[in-house]
DNA sequence: TGAAATTGTTAAAACGTTTTAGTAACTTTG
DNA sequence: CAAAGTTACTAAAACGTTTTAACAATTTCA
């Protein structure tokens, strides 16, 4: 019962050609190509073939023989935070156009995990990875991209080498996010942060300060809390002394932040936007409450996407082309500043 | 330059051994069986080379050869979904430990998508499919199932038809949160569902209705309150109307719905737990949150995981064996009530 | 002691494609 | 009208595995 899986070998028989010239067909007519010179009507004849018996290519026989997986894997810091989960839907989407197929995996922010993630998806025979990188693993993946395969970052850069990616302009975002703030009455503005060296983060920290400077302040890296990743626990004495202090704004530098941040702020019984005036970057389904008082940047998701899957195409070939040698794309995002001030604050 | 694939070919040259022995020794000694009653030395010998030279298979020769592909599809209704992701996490994990791999997609509770899907993953050549079912491909569901690929249903069932399964207790849940309501002293309680007919949802309201008659209001469909999916404008009225009647409970029936009935009731100027106190099934970033007052039903997302991919294992395995033939497993999980009331609630 | 069973190993076919190197059959050139 | 070129097609090798059938060499059995 079932599938008897139809061949290109039933297709040439059916037909009266060889299979070699099915396999031209498949391959070329149908992408419009015509590089085997083929007759018009036989390739008309093998697509029709082909449509009427079904037929759907053996992937494996195809990876086998030509070398190409067809895949690509993205390496992400965790799947299942919303800000990667979107883009993760949208690098779907765009690889699906191309063909390709898309694997995914998480790397928690450990440099072992994301080394260990390149080996198994190198081993997989993936065609290309695009990476988020974590604090530690530069290495590692300077020696995948040298060993040859493709490799696109993806939100963050990797320090110290031009390597091809998909950014956002951080620096900006940090200066918008910051200027809302103080535009909104506060006085006094802080940023919450990760220790990590992260560039995305950092910038967003240089932009924080950038603004800040513009706007008369006297700045200094003390107005930067850092907190470990992993150590949420110091959340608390970071909010407590900056409502001591007299901090009525506070810029987190995540998602991931902030949520830890408002539930802090909460659970102190202070209120928002009242004590403090909350901004953030990325966003969360907890924004989408429209009880949340809250500026935020958000972040073009299905560009990132559309980008970051096109570039990966474009390296592939170049591959195969032998072609581009050493030559790097970057492609930069422009943030987009969001206020919610919701109607009945109460 | 980079990672000249070794193959079995080097590891037989390099051990002085032909290739059928590599391959025996890959396949059987190293997951602990001798069938082909291999030289204990040898096999050791090869295994060493096989480290050595770092061996890793090559996919698609194994699955050319052998007809499988070691992967799974997971067909949920949306992969960013906070519910459907932290699965998919789990699901991913558990099945890395079989060595397969896993394909995702999304059918946004369209039949369309679904059976789009299931015809992609199958020429694919997935070795099985783990699927949430929607409302209207039940059809396109037991005709996969029917040709031979191993199905596995998640979150919820198929009407008229033992399938292969994990589920949550759904009834169970219905009846747990709606008694957590009336506990906390709502008098008049109503319910916000969905209007499609999704086993989990169904049994979600009948629990509902049991509970409510368990505690003596009478009960009829007028409270519950069903909006079609993708009409979530409708919420609006729905509120009011409730606000209107006096009612002072809301049981939501997913995540999806009690986002949307949160922002609707922010933005009308109503208070929580004070004009409605609020209960709902699966989780949400917004639940983390801890100014969030809210009672629900928390499903065990990592056993929902282990267990559907074990399924899928076995149901993989008695396939080849021809064996079990039409023998159908259902897991039923136990839901876990969680209360929310924060210390400082304004 | 000779037949039968067991052990350790190998050769070779097969899986479904892609791609190289060819070859007829025509058509164009000089 | 022969040489050169073009068009339309094919045979066959290759990709890296798995697996069947076979074969020595050794051990067990009667």
């Amino acid at each position: 019962m079932g599938t008897e899986k139809v061949t290109i070998k039933d297709i040439a028989a059916e037909a009266k050609v060889s299979v070699s010239l099915v396999s031209f067909v498949m391959n070329n007519i149908a992408n419009g190509r015509n590089i085997y010179r083929v007759n018009k009507d036989t390739a008309q004849r093998i697509l029709e073939v082909a449509k009427r018996l079904n037929y759907s290519p053996n992937n494996a026989a195809r990876s086998l023989r030509s070398g190409k997986s067809y895949s690509i894997g993205v390496i992400v810091s965790d799947i299942s935070n919303k800000f990667f989960a979107d883009i993760a839907r949208c690098i779907e989407d765009r690889a699906y156009k191309y063909n390709y197929t898309v694997f995914f995996g998480s790397t928690d922010e450990n440099p072992e995990k994301l080394s260990h993630l390149i080996e198994v998806f190198v081993n997989k025979g993936m065609d290309g990875l695009i990476i988020v990188p974590c604090d530690g693993a530069y290495e590692a993946i300077r020696r995948v991209e040298k060993s040859g395969v493709p490799v696109v970052l993806l939100d963050r850069d990797v320090p110290e080498q031009d390597m091809t990616g998909v950014l956002l302009n951080n620096r900006k975002a940090g200066m918008q996010v910051t200027s809302a703030l103080l535009d909104n009455g506060c006085k006094k503005v802080e940023m919450v942060s990760y220790s990590m060296r992260l560039s995305n983060i950092r910038d967003r920290e240089d932009g924080f300060m950038e603004a800040m400077r513009n706007a008369g302040h006297n700045v200094d890296d003390s107005m930067i809390h850092k907190i470990p990743y992993g150590e949420m626990d110091k959340m608390a004495s970071v909010i407590s002394g900056a409502y001591s202090r007299g901090v009525n704004g506070l810029l987190f530098a995540t998602n991931t932040l902030v949520q830890t941040g408002l539930r802090e702020i909460c659970s102190k019984g202070l209120r928002v936007p009242e004590d403090f005036r909350i901004a953030a970057f990325d966003t969360n389904d907890a924004f989408e409450l429209d009880m949340m008082d809250i500026i935020y940047i958000q972040q073009p998701a299905s560009q990132f996407g559309t980008e970051v899957v096109d570039l990966m195409m474009k390296a592939i070939d170049d591959k195969v082309k032998k072609d581009n040698e050493g030559l790097q794309t970057r492609i930069i995002l422009n943030p987009r500043l969001v206020e919610k001030h919701p109607r009945h604050p109460r």
